[in-house]
DNA sequence: GGCACTGATGCGCAGATGCGCATGCGTCGC
DNA sequence: GCGACGCATGCGCATCTGCGCATCAGTGCC
């Protein structure tokens, strides 16, 4: 009961880094592997494996040898799914602030004597 | 197009917390003050301050006075909707890690010389 | 105004994180 | 077998986190 929050705590941990947010988005297009990933990215490949080391020991993705190379896929849409809504509403109040500086004037609290 | 990355990493960071998470949990019950949410959680109520500080720079919850305590309450419920899928997800894949650590035999890999 | 109460802030410390760098390990072609 | 390639791992360092502790600031009551 409590145990799930240390969990979803450690998931989000891994997903808290925006170079590990984009590794998770572009993985979520197509599975890569790890020198594509580094290419795309323009990071160090000790880097980009650290970093799926980390995701990989969370659950977000895994691993498969295919010749020398190893794909990366993710593990689990569902993840990503609940990224994408944070996202959109990220996006939403990115939006709405937007609107908000680029008419600051516009209609200046037309209710403002509502309280107080 | 990448500061949005930064932006998502900055709230999960401040929601890749066990106390945070539980705290956003609660919170998305019910608002409540600082000394409630000490209590609720048994902890010491300048590390809830702190803790709430966060969540507030982040934008992930509202400070609100009320006499001379003070309610917070989240500011974004699709933020914690997010979470909840998330969550959700990972349950479920707890509750099939359980499954098959309690009939360990029952269908002992029918196909076990697929690979090898 | 003084006091009690509620919450915020500053400080110090132990532990964790992200990175560059060098190096180790597994796989393929010769 | 040996070198080349792809990836993983270990190390050191600068930085950040989470926490306990003491203390400061805002509010209401007498």
């Amino acid at each position: 009961m409590d145990q799930i929050y240390e969990l979803q705590a450690d998931v989000l941990k891994t997903l808290a880094n925006a170079r590990r947010l984009e590794m998770a988005h572009l993985l979520a297009e197509e599975p890569m592997t790890v020198g594509h990933l580094a290419d795309c990215m323009s990071l160090a490949q000790p880097n980009v494996s650290q970093h799926l080391a980390l995701m990989r020991a969370a659950g977000v993705v895994l691993a498969e040898r295919d010749g020398r190379e190893i794909r990366y896929r993710l593990a689990d849409p569902d993840i990503i799914a609940a990224c994408r809504l944070m996202r959109a509403a990220l996006q939403r109040r990115l939006t709405r602030l937007a609107e908000v500086s680029t008419r600051p004037a516009d209609v200046p609290s037309p209710v403002s004597a509502e309280h107080r």
